[in-house]
DNA sequence: GTGTCCCTA
């Protein structure tokens, strides 16, 4: 998160990583080289080198507070780990939308070795590389370190690899597991440190221990746990199930409220809508109610919010006003506030789930694994003894399974099987997978791109549409659209497209100025749909009056990049200014992949057709009563409200993404005015004549 | 006439 002041961030670095120091020991305090011997980790350093130096795979369990992420790299420096490679430190994402915890973690540790940030100690994520050619120390995201594997698969810059938060299983931890397992098989001085919580720590060691006799004296694999540094938490459970447990959850805040001492409260709920309820229904109580005037004060924290507003749950109220922090998993792993003593949770998680029958992503609610449940119930043991309220039984707990399904196995695979294509894994059915997708969600993958044309009939990578395609930070169909649009001489304006679709939701609504902000957005409107929306200028012509409407992404650009024009105009100035950025991004790909960048010049049936080249398997056909169903699967969908084709019911339609909630909505849809389009542009995958 | 868990290259 970012923070204004030096402290704060002091103070977020201390919880975002692992609590680097319990309060009571300021940084600056103390000198550096007592307070590294304070933590958990001092004690095992012994130990732990020795395991490394022995064991291929070293298995690290410790719960936050260890100092694991800030000391590991360090231990593996000074025993001289630097000199035959770069020490890597994977992690599962950024904090929030900025790499600030990167930032602050090198920093920390270029501090505690007396060296500059971005020399011997640097960090590396999207955007943003502060690493040079001295870079010993090296913090990045897994899906960094991915893409390195990418251009280096035997990784052989690298002497160690730590990968951090194993135990979340994202989708880029779960594919740097197997290629790390092939990698070592060719690389036997090469260290691994799996980075994990207890529950799945026989489950890493099973799969990177290659000991295939049962004399576990040759086992390459070893388990070692490290002290944390929590506090213990009461668990209450519910007597009976809540069928309610939104009003359910303010009923226990305002008990804890009323019997428990003083500190802060975390609410665990599902989403948006849920969040926004209760702290207005605590919020509304602290205004009306007499005993609870000004005396709880209810903060929202969800992934949606800017970060300014998400900020506001780290600034500290008045003395005597509890804090409630009403939140989704978002406070489960990705941000961490102080303060917290209580935990109300009602266990459940919105997760994304994948249908390969009908390739579509939706997002659904269900019960949280018991290891998410203690994760969340830790959240109040991290300054002092706290409380955690489950607002469901016992019994519930007891059936939840013991971990998440992993990303992998809930994932759409496009991207994923290319870059394993990419990599020179022929066979990625045969991929050593940590937990498998299945059989079907890889065929339904390996379709698609063999109807993209990135994998010729032998399932192999195309030279060189294909390994262009697998280059590029983007779906494969997103992707393809960019390459394929130097083609049809639109690439300027895909690009724009590509831009904004990749930032997401550049129209706001602010609930209190919505007929406004509909109003303005109307302007940007075109009939051929919202991709041309997103660029094309359009002009329109009223009452013999001709008025010309350069559209979001090419007006903001005219507008000189203003902020006040995008207030006036409701429309997302944070993100556009990223749009910018990824624009360049990817302008820099299709420079390199030699493709012919030019305007179309207003001609929108050209940029139709690349969206088409990318897109073309998901598009649908009006039905009789006003629905649409898919070409192929005919899976009956809708075209959603924010749509600029909403209720103008054209014949066919290409759509980019699927929202699925009690109906399936489909978002970014153009006109395809002749079904010859798909026939043509497509004719591998429609083979019929419509 | 509706709405987005969390992320990442």
């Amino acid at each position: 998160m970012q923070h204004p002041g030096a402290e704060d961030r002091e103070a977020a670095a201390e919880n975002s990583l692992d609590a680097i120091l319990p309060n009571s020991f300021a940084a600056g305090a103390m000198p550096i080289y007592m307070q590294r011997r304070r933590l958990p980790i001092a004690a095992s350093r012994e130990q732990l080198m020795y395991l490394v130096d022995s064991f291929q795979t070293t298995i690290v369990v410790g719960a936050t507070g260890s100092g694991k992420t800030t000391q590991l790299p360090q231990f593996l420096f000074e025993e001289k780990w630097g000199n035959a490679g770069i020490i890597a430190c994977s992690q599962p994402r950024r904090i929030a939308v900025t790499s600030d915890v990167f930032e602050m973690t090198a920093a920390r540790v270029a501090e505690e070795m007396g060296v500059e940030i971005g020399k011997e100690v640097g960090y590396a994520v999207r955007f943003d590389d502060v690493t040079s050619e001295k870079t010993k120390i090296k913090y990045m995201t897994d899906g960094i370190l991915f893409r390195e594997a990418l251009l280096d698969p035997l990784l052989s810059r690298y002497s160690v690899v730590i990968i951090d938060e194993a135990h979340e299983r994202s989708l880029y931890t779960d594919i740097m597991l197997g290629i790390l397992k092939k990698i070592m098989k060719k690389r036997p001085e090469l260290r691994v440190i799996i980075s994990s919580a207890t529950l799945d720590a026989q489950v890493f060691k099973d799969f990177f221990n290659f000991n295939t006799t049962a004399d576990a004296s040759k086992d390459t694999a070893v388990i070692v746990s490290i002290e944390g540094r929590a506090f213990p938490v009461d668990i209450q459970f519910s007597k009976m199930p809540h069928a309610d447990y939104v009003n359910e959850s303010v009923e226990v805040v305002l008990h804890i409220h009323k019997h428990e001492e003083e500190g802060d409260i975390l609410v665990f709920l599902t989403g948006k809508d849920e969040v926004d309820t209760v702290v207005a229904l605590i919020n509304d109580m602290a205004k009306s109610s007499k005993h609870l005037l000004n005396k709880i004060r209810a903060i929202p924290v969800y992934g949606g919010l800017t970060l300014d507003e998400q900020n506001q749950v780290f600034e500290s109220l008045p003395s005597g006003v509890r804090k409630v922090v009403v939140a989704t998993n978002i406070a489960e792993a990705s941000i961490t506030i102080d303060g917290i003593v209580y935990v109300v949770d009602c266990g459940l998680a919105k997760i994304k789930a994948y249908n390969p029958k009908t390739g579509l992503e939706s997002l659904i609610v269900v019960p949280v694994s018991k290891a998410s449940a203690q994760q969340r119930a830790g959240r109040a043991g991290r300054t002092k003894p706290g409380k955690c309220f489950r607002m469901y039984t016992e019994r519930t707990y007891l059936g939840l399974s013991d971990t998440s399904v992993p990303e992998m196995q809930r994932s759409n695979l496009v991207s994923v099987i290319l870059q394993l294509k990419a990599m020179g894994i022929e066979n990625v059915l045969r991929f050593d997978f940590l937990s498998a997708p299945s059989a079907e969600s890889m065929a339904k993958a390996l379709e698609l791109l063999y109807s993209l044309k990135a994998l010729d009939d032998y399932g192999r990578l195309t030279m060189p549409f294909g390994l262009q395609l697998a280059e590029f930070p983007l779906d494969p169909p997103l992707a393809a659209m960019l390459l394929n649009s130097g083609g049809f001489l639109c690439a300027e304006e895909t690009l724009s497209i590509a831009a904004i679709l990749t930032v997401q939701n550049v129209f706001v609504s602010p609930s209190n100025l919505r007929v406004e902000a509909e109003e303005e957005h109307r302007k940007f409107r075109v009939e051929e749909g919202d991709h041309v929306t997103y660029v094309i200028d359009s002009i329109l012509h009223v009452f013999d009056k001709y008025f010309q409407f350069s559209k979001v992404y090419n007006a903001f650009i005219k507008n000189k990049q203003s902020a006040q024009w995008c207030h006036k105009r409701f429309v997302n100035y944070k993100a556009l200014q990223r749009a910018v950025v990824v624009r360049k991004q990817l302008e820099k790909y299709l420079k390199k992949f030699g493709v012919d960048i030019r305007s179309c010049r207003g001609d929108t049936v050209a940029v139709r057709k690349a969206v088409v080249s990318g897109y073309f398997s998901q598009a649908a056909k009006l039905q009789p009563d006003g629905s649409y169903a898919t070409l192929r699967e005919r899976t009956i969908c809708h075209i959603h409200p924010t749509s600029v084709l909403f209720n103008r019911s054209p014949n066919y339609v290409v759509f980019n993404e699927v929202l699925q909630t009690d109906r399936i909505w489909i978002r970014d849809v153009s006109v395809v005015d002749d079904p010859k389009w798909l026939t043509d542009i497509a004719s591998h995958f429609y083979e019929f004549k419509s």
